[in-house]
DNA sequence: CGCAATCTTGAGAATGCTCAAAAGTGGTGG
DNA sequence: CCACCACTTTTGAGCATTCTCAAGATTGCG
């Protein structure tokens, strides 16, 4: 399979850019941001970082790939409550609790960053510009759980599924890891049904329906919203509880040529024109 | 609205009785509860206490009754996102926020209490034995909503019923509010519906089957559970996420000062232009 | 007593599930 | 390069759960 590149070499630091799309940073506070991420290891798909039952030990902060917050049910279910996307960093008040009540397992090949406690600690008493938009991605966490019960409630599969595409895609876009109208999306058809409280099967078919209306496209381990505006209204999505800041909008660092993006796209929304291999 | 003088004068404060489950308090913290406390008001059912999209001032506590977090959908949906029940209190960190996302109304008839931000911070920063239950009621409040989420996501209708039911029993069982094997439930079908995501038909029918069974009894407001340990089993409940009894004992708490609160607050939702400090 | 809310019941329909099998995909070792 | 394996995606069929609509019964309250 052709990479687009044969390695992404130099993305941009999504934690520093996550933050920033809090509050403002100055370059000193980005310094120390890169001086602490600068030990990633890499993680195979379905590894689990933090086990239900652990006694907390420091934070994961995801730089690259999928992971997520998962529970298992006696009956064997799980629950997928949250995905974990670059630049995310798993719950910052966890060092008050004896044992965590859920997982956090990667989807996809992973790059992370374990952080000591300590490091968080002296960031939140000397850091103050950090500190704030460490709080308020929490509160943001927080938020998101809150619009993923209601998604679960009061929707039916199709539109979850939607709902779910839609925060996927503008979280990445905010962390710069969208390139047009497509972003990665790493995850079994499963994964989105454990996440949705779908079955597989049905997820599949969901799918497709979203495929047949050109809402959106799936290829590749890519995702498409050829427009996120009728995606977001047949979802009843509103980004408000992500609050991402005015300031925010994305740039792609990345330059690429129209025409390069066109064929992305194209192949992502599955070409018109079948593809001989 | 005249007081029922006949009815339960006297009940403990569930408040203090709440944080007691958490950590061990002085007399002197009993008695500063019981003073900032003082002042209760009496709230018909179905007031709002917050509004979405309001901005956050103090918080509330509930004395007596039920009340919840709700957000409503566009297309006119409702989903209850927590019961706040006798010694809830909500959102110990949304002075952080500029508006809220969801709203709290009250189901039933409540006393309920107004605390100042100010009344907060002083507490975060000079009573360490209440803050850190108020941390942990708050760790509690999340782990409740991820618990909601796997309801929700992993079981069927009258499971996800016996649930609920399992958890709004052991919360009000652990401020004193049951007697023998009933508690208070003065809640409609409709209520249940909304926070479970079932219509108010099935909800009917769920009670029925669940009342056929003898696993519950519902009769004037009151719900009886006559086998805890059989509900629960039906329901896979584990009370675990709610941190009652002494496997939850208070471990080392990060202590975040009002101080260091309100900086974060003031560079969070002021602060245009960057301080130098 | 009468109104409004809530609860209950019935029937038909939609949504979503399970089971089972086939087809596609990617990776690995010979 | 191919064969093989595990995993994932897709498809079909029948069935269970849950919904909607609608009407009637009950309750609580003024």
């Amino acid at each position: 399979m052709a990479r687009m590149d044969n390695s992404p070499p130099r993305l941009p630091n999504p934690f520093a850019r996550k933050l920033e799309s809090f509050v403002e940073l100055s370059d000193a506070d980005r310094t120390m941001l890169e001086r602490i991420s600068a030990e990633r290891r890499s993680v195979a798909p379905h590894t689990p970082l933090v086990r239900e039952g652990d006694k907390p030990d420091g934070l994961w902060l995801i730089q690259d790939g999928v992971a997520c917050r998962q529970k298992t049910r006696v009956s064997g279910g799980r629950q997928i409550l949250a995905f974990l996307l670059p630049g995310d960093l798993c719950d910052l008040d966890v060092s008050l609790l004896d044992r965590m009540d859920h997982s956090i397992v990667t989807l996809s090949p992973c790059k992370v960053i374990h952080l000591a406690s300590e490091t968080i600690a002296d960031i939140l008493d000397n850091v103050p510009a950090v500190a704030c938009a460490l709080r308020l991605g929490t509160l943001v966490d927080e938020a998101t759980l809150r619009e993923w019960l209601v998604n679960l409630g009061c929707q039916p599969g199709v539109k979850r599924i939607a709902h779910l595409f839609c925060e996927l895609f503008v979280r990445q876009q905010r962390v710069g890891r969208t390139i047009g109208t497509s972003c990665a999306l790493p995850l079994t058809q499963g994964d989105l049904a454990d996440a949705t409280g779908l079955s597989n099967v049905h997820v599949n078919r969901v799918l497709q329906e979203l495929r047949g209306n050109g809402l959106i496209g799936l290829r590749d381990r890519r995702l498409t919203i050829p427009n996120l505006a009728a995606l977001s209204a047949f979802a009843e999505f509103d980004p408000g509880y992500l609050r991402i800041g005015p300031e925010a909008q994305p740039q792609p660092l990345r330059r690429i040529t129209a025409h390069r993006l066109n064929a992305i796209a194209a192949h992502c929304l599955g070409a018109p024109a079948p593809r001989p291999n």
